[in-house]
DNA sequence: ACTGTACTACGAGGAATTTCGTACTACCAA
DNA sequence: TTGGTAGTACGAAATTCCTCGTAGTACAGT
């Protein structure tokens, strides 16, 4: 069974989850995510990007901690880590998916 | 008289506010200019690095829209776009901020 | 056992970021 | 006008970031 490295609420650093949300390709997988119910695949997700370049991607988040990787047989099922990120940077999160809404939709 | 380009509200973008706000120097001077009232000149801000490493901070400060610089005399004084970055991106920068006391107080 | 799927690890290239020193400009004050 | 102060512009070096292709691992299904 593979695991994969995150970091705890507690070691949540602000500087790499604002730059991990900074990429507009890792801010769509993190507003998807937020988006959509249940769990994801990386595969799912349609990025502008090769396979090795989402992968890079995806373990910024986690290494970040915004987001949750956990195996599921061969596949990598995300989660957006709301409850932590709410718990360690209140209302954060939500400000930047507000903001990304308002960006994609207006000037 | 000198006078310094700033974006409009409108051609503020989410990417280059938070790649901004990233930055532990840059995310410095913003708090500070959000804890105390009035302007603040360039070199008041005490930062660990040199001169023209500021000014290259104060600048992409500027050119993201988060701060305003406005020549007086040979100083710039500085402030924060507060009003303009709330009516843009609400809440985000009040999320920065309360993130930073938080993590600069506890673990 | 074989095939396919999902993803990673590694190495490398190119672009962008951060840093600095030096030289410079603009302004104020004496 | 002479000097000092505040900050910029430019070029260069170091580092980091983003991208990709190739090769490989782990698991599921047949």
């Amino acid at each position: 069974m593979r695991t994969l490295e995150h970091p705890s609420r507690g070691e949540m650093r602000l500087d790499t989850v604002l730059a991990a949300l900074a990429d507009p390709v890792r801010r769509t997988v993190a507003c998807k995510l937020n988006d959509a119910f249940g769990d994801h695949a990386c595969a799912t997700f349609e990025l502008p990007v090769s396979k090795s370049t989402a992968t890079y991607h995806f373990r910024t988040l986690r290494e970040a901690g915004v987001i949750r990787q956990e195996y599921e047989g061969t596949k990598i099922m995300n989660t957006l880590r709301k409850d932590d990120l709410d718990a360690r940077f209140p209302g954060l999160l939500d400000a930047v998916f507000a903001a990304q809404k308002i960006e994609g939709a207006g000037a």
